[in-house]
DNA sequence: TTCTCCATGTAAGTAGTTACATGATTGG
DNA sequence: CCAATCATGTAACTACTTACATGGAGAA
């Protein structure tokens, strides 16, 4: 009987992002949590109350390896990816999980309800959604760079959800002008 | 002292949009969910649990009217908006509540970490991506003709919201075909 | 010295989900 | 009569968040 291969080590998602954002250089638990403020934040959240409990995990079933190196007097753990928690990390994205597109926007539910509205407040609204999309666009402009330089060095997926990101958001102020538009005619 | 206007109840989402919906006609509690299934659910959720618990509030707080009306011996209690329950909805719309434009998208998530994989999977992944938004697509134009009527009689709203959704997928396809031809030369 | 950053932790709470249960009505 | 739909409900659980706490290190 085969046992415990890591897949069968059932990791939950924000096990996984750990583990990925530690192979990508982030050695701390603080490190991680800004590594994901500043790349997949526009897709995926974690919080740092779930990091150090996820790190122990991880380091426990030996797909990170981890060690205690103090800055000065100050405790602090930092982590590496082992062979078994590459493994792991890939048979995961191999796998076929749902992957169901969970959005939760505030914003386009007051839009839909926005009949009720006259229509000076609805065109208000809408401009508030069109400037939170350009707002976003202009803060992924600004993670750019560090994107760009990952694809330079080979690995260009960063970008790729960087560039659906910003695609996603630029169709969003589209169709928020086109209504503008209309609206303002009636 | 003002006391107790509407905007002092402090509705939660849930109960918005229950309110919303039963504007938009639909009256039972099971009517809610169908409606919510057929028209918001690609930005928001809300399961069949919560919805009665939040009709009772709101009826307590005199933002619906509700009544018995079984359907032969079968228990069912249908809903309609009151006045007030309108101007609490019109203000909660008004309001400006944080919109953070909340996604949480594993697919995403699998790119973004989709360097470890080799070429072949990478481009396996990225096209499943993309089937998944044709696929959203499908589903969305399927539920235009609904829309396109509530447009016709006067509410553009949920048609708004309807291009949004086609928008940024269609966005996402277009981003995941540039990048299946880039891996592909490579 | 004081502020910001680094670094980790606990406790309590909220929001939401799944699973399960019940039973009546309608249409074929 | 059988399946699908209508209609509402309870219980248990999971994931995630907010708030709070601690304190050293480095920079201005």
């Amino acid at each position: 009987m085969t046992r415990a291969r890591p897949a069968d080590l059932d990791l939950s998602v924000s096990d996984v992002v750990v583990l990925g954002m530690v192979r990508l250089g982030a050695r701390s638990g603080y490190e991680i949590k800004q590594a994901v403020e500043a790349s997949i934040r526009f897709f995926w959240t974690i919080s740092q109350v779930q990091i150090y409990p996820s790190l122990r995990r991880l380091e426990k079933y030996r797909l990170l390896r981890g060690r205690s190196e103090p800055r000065g007097n100050r405790p602090r753990r930092v982590y590496e990816i082992t062979a078994r928690g590459e493994d792991a990390l890939r048979r995961w994205l191999e796998e076929d999980v749902p992957m169901p597109f969970e959005l939760r926007d505030i914003g386009m539910l007051k839009l839909f309800f926005a009949d009720v509205l006259d229509t000076p407040a609805a065109i208000r609204l809408l401009e508030s959604i069109r400037l939170r999309s350009e707002a976003r666009v202009a803060v992924l402009r600004g993670i750019e760079p560090q994107a760009e330089a990952a694809e330079a060095v080979g690995n260009p997926h960063p970008l790729l959800t960087l560039r659906m990101g910003t695609a996603f958001h630029e169709a969003m102020i589209k169709v928020c002008m086109d209504f503008e538009r209309e609206f303002a005619r009636a």
